[in-house]
DNA sequence: AGCAACTACCTTGCAATACAATATAGAATA
DNA sequence: TATTCTATATTGTATTGCAAGGTAGTTGCT
């Protein structure tokens, strides 16, 4: 699948843009992110960067109850998670970018330009 | 400019594919970055990951004088480096598929889809 | 000659983070 | 009872971008 090395730190923006669409928990998120094309990312990875996220104040959490097992921790954005996904989409669009540029520059055998 | 953390993974890949385009030394890889938009890469990133990919077989390096200044360590790419590259390019457009969907899933506020 | 600025390379140590491995536990099902 | 799925959490490790520092050649200015 995507090596890991190449989901630092998008995959915190992402987390943070699945949470922005709906509120919703740790074990959700692996699911969304397996459907959105992400692969099965670790619940090792996600948990943790759940806590993370809500120790910097970019989302907080309540619990829910379950119908179909344990209850779970729902997740909201805060403001300052908005900034946060602001920010991360801006910086990704320029990395897209940049490295499109330079893909298509390839592609192109652009020896002579 | 662009998160560090961000550009894990990517990086490299972008370094192998700036070599595959021509020969090319260190110093003008940071300079050709900052043209493609990648802002300004440190040096004490780039030369680290040159001697890496150098170690691992996916450059070879040989000493060309410079008209203004030092003389200049070239880097190319070997047949490994090419498959390396290869196989960046196929990751990372999973990834920005990945991403693009997320993206564009959130712009459209798709709560009830 | 002395000095600054640019070019060019390299090393050390740190910080951030994805993930494997492991642990815990409730609910459903066989 | 045992297993599977759901669900959360912790610990330790590997990777890697980068700041900081060092070395050295070339050029141009004074």
């Amino acid at each position: 699948m995507i090596p890991s090395q190449m989901l630092k730190g998008t995959l915190e923006g992402c987390i943070l843009a699945i949470i922005s669409k709906q509120e919703t928990y740790g074990y959700g998120i692996v699911e969304q992110l397996a459907e959105y094309g992400f692969g099965k990312i670790a619940e090792g990875t996600i948990y943790p960067l759940l806590l993370r996220l809500e120790k910097n104040k970019m989302i907080t959490a309540r619990y829910k109850q379950s119908e179909i097992g344990p209850k779970r921790k729902y997740y909201s954005l805060t403001f300052l998670g908005m900034e946060e996904l602001q920010n991360f989409t801006v910086n990704y669009i320029k990395l897209s970018q940049a490295v499109s540029n330079l893909l298509d520059d390839m592609k192109g055998d652009a020896v002579d330009e």
